[in-house]
RNA sequence: GGCCUAGUGGCUCAGUUGGUUAGAGCGCCGCCCUGUCACGGCGGAGGUCGUCGGUUCGAGUCCGAUCUGGGUCGCCA
């Protein structure tokens, strides 16, 4: 490139007509009005700007010059004499006296259409992400993830968090999800792990006396991806501070989240600091999730009472959860639908029926209902025009097949479901333990080391028969926005004789304890400070923050639903020569 | 791994109960057009209908298998 340029392709206004300018940029599109008339599009990274083609001369250089090739053009601003108030540079053109090229594209035709890639095959668009990334509305969604994370980074700092790295070549931990591993040269046989989390290490920083911690960490997990969730690797807003309670934690996400909604997200209302906070088991009765949808207007009740004993067999000493929503307008095909996708979903059949606008019960299992129709329209305080979506089984699949039932119904009935807008709430008060579904035995529902509410003393009680394991909460708790998991954090079991006495109670002891996490448990015993954290997803923040749906799109170079990479061929094979050092043989 | 769903020119899609030469829009190529801005007009090239097998006089269409993508369940402390 022999001149550098003077402007970007969004700058120039009608003030700059009479410069001389050089702008460089890529050749979106030409507009051919004749053959020595034509209109050149010329984008950078922050616009367009258009190049009036004058000259016989001029339209021959462009001709031999394939669509999105870059160029760099010379020449003098105009004042256009047919203006287009849709665009910033609208006002003016360039008229060139020089075009140069800089970097040709050498195909007449592409993978897709960069300004409509949005519509093209999904691994086209992967393989060709590059491309796919010129589209300035793609490119916009990346543009805005950097903004956020440099507010999440400002803000935090803020708060007087320190960022600090931490390390991504570690040790496979025993708990959670699949790692990815890597196979060491020096130590055959043995492997390092990429972190989940950096769980570990942040607690560990606590013990050593950094107050507060955060870090836009990287996580990796083998498992497979959602259209929320990415295979293989995402980001997290890692934090972590120490002498600090639950409030203290959810304080300060509030404090800093809540702004960034309101600055960077596409719908304006957030809900106001401090978020409403919904016990687990409150949340599973009223929701069917522990990932509630704020954003839909009606809740689930039981109707175990009232609909258990109407004869219909599928009711049977069975635990009933009811969706009920009024002024229903969905139609007989859309129910059925309705229907059809929560069974796909869930394994579970699902039941309804409506009351009329005369009262009557009518549809779905009506004629079961109508013996006994006065005690159900009391019981569940049906008015005409209700809707009623149920779902039976035992409470545990009751709950989870209405909550499905009742985000698909909020879907459906939008004057039950403002959507523009971000509905947070905490999930707060997590059971301790569960009876695992293989086992039949006691085990940890969440994260063994979060510090149980009661400590010590609760454990005890429990050991002795005098609590239900089961009963007892950790001081565990989830940001949920718009019914996506958000953020997951936890006041820490910092006191290693509390900690081995959680393990007791799932028949494990010191030993395991020591053997899972030796640096956590080693270090605890030099003095920890009592310590709780969370982790808001990034990814998930952004797609949030864009209204996008797949969160593919505020990924730069995102895998496929199956973790490969197209663009660069990964995971691809390695040589002989790379496994032998690695002491690795491919099994036939 | 189970279930649902899709696969037709470079891209997005249509294609009826199985029936002449598989269509459209965008893109590409050529010609025309002196103020376009999703420019316009005329013409053209480009398809073994994912793959294999079957039914049939005849298959893009029906059947079986298989591959690939998407969704979902399992999984994600």
């Amino acid at each position: 490139m022999k001149q550098s340029r003077t402007h970007n392709c969004n700058e120039l206004r009608l003030a700059d007509a009479g410069k001389k300018v050089t702008l460089c940029g890529w050749y979106e599109n030409m507009r051919k009005v004749s053959k020595t008339l034509g209109f050149l599009v010329l984008r950078d990274f922050y616009g367009t700007t258009q190049i009036v083609i004058e000259t016989e001369d001029m339209m021959n250089i462009i001709d031999g010059i394939n669509n999105e090739s870059t160029i760099s053009v010379t020449g003098t601003v105009r004042e256009r004499s047919s203006k287009n108030a849709n665009l910033p540079t609208g006002e003016i053109e360039v008229v060139p006296e020089k075009i140069e090229i800089l970097g040709k594209c050498i195909y007449n035709e592409l993978p897709f259409e960069i300004n409509r890639s949005k519509e093209a095959d999904e691994n086209a668009r992967l393989k060709y992400r590059f491309l796919d990334l010129r589209n300035p509305d793609v490119k916009r969604k990346i543009v805005l993830r950097s903004n956020v994370v440099a507010e999440l980074r400002r803000s935090m700092t803020e708060e007087g968090f320190l960022e600090i790295t931490t390390p991504i070549l570690t040790a496979s931990s025993p708990e959670g999800a699949r790692d990815y591993i890597v196979p060491s040269r020096k130590f055959p046989g043995k492997f390092y792990a990429l972190p989940q989390a950096p769980q570990q290490f942040k607690q560990l920083l606590m013990t050593s006396g950094f107050d507060r911690y955060f870090q836009i960490a990287p996580c990796f997990r083998d498992e497979d991806a959602r259209g929320d969730r990415t295979p293989g690797e995402f980001y997290q807003l890692d934090m972590e501070m120490a002498f600090a309670t639950q409030d203290d934690v959810l304080g300060v996400l509030e404090k800093v989240l809540v702004p960034v909604f309101e600055k960077y997200g596409v719908y304006k209302r957030v809900s106001p600091a401090p978020f409403e906070r919904i016990p687990y088991r409150e949340a599973m009765e009223k929701y069917g999730t522990d990932k509630p949808d704020l954003r839909i207007d009606f809740c689930l009740q039981d109707a175990t009472e009232v609909l258990g004993s109407i004869g219909f067999d599928p009711f049977t000493e069975k635990s009933i959860k009811v969706a009920v929503v009024p002024g229903f307008t969905a139609t007989r095909k859309q129910i059925d639908q309705l229907v059809a996708d929560v069974e796909v979903q869930t394994a579970q059949k699902t039941y309804w029926f409506r009351v009329d606008e005369q009262g009557e019960i009518v549809g779905g299992i009506a004629k079961f209902v109508q013996p006994v129709k006065e005690k159900v329209i009391e019981a569940l305080g049906l008015k005409p025009g209700c809707f009623v979506g149920i779902a039976a089984g035992t409470q545990a699949v009751a709950q989870k097949t209405a909550g499905v039932l009742r985000s698909k119904l909020g879907i459906l009935c939008p004057d039950h479901m403002d959507k523009e807008q971000y509905k947070m709430c905490w999930i707060v008060d997590f059971p301790m333990y569960e009876i695992g579904e293989e086992s039949g035995t006691l085990e940890f529902c969440h994260n063994p080391f979060s510090m149980p509410d009661g400590g010590m003393e609760i454990l005890e009680k429990a050991e002795r028969g005098e609590v239900d394991p089961l009963s007892i909460n950790a001081f565990q708790y989830d940001l949920v926005i718009n019914g996506y998991e958000s953020a997951s954090g936890a006041v820490r079991n910092h006191d290693p004789e509390i900690m081995v006495k959680a393990f007791n109670l799932v028949g494990l002891g010191e030993a395991e304890v020591k053997s899972k996490f030796p640096a956590m448990y080693n270090a605890f015993c030099y003095g920890a400070p009592p310590h709780a954290g969370a982790a808001p997803g990034v990814d998930r923040m952004i797609m949030l923050l864009t209204g996008e749906e797949s969160i593919r799109e505020v990924i730069c170079f995102p895998m496929n639903g199956n973790a490969q990479d197209l663009m660069c061929s990964a995971p691809s094979e390695v040589t002989e020569k790379q496994l032998k050092e690695v002491h690795i043989k491919i099994a036939e």
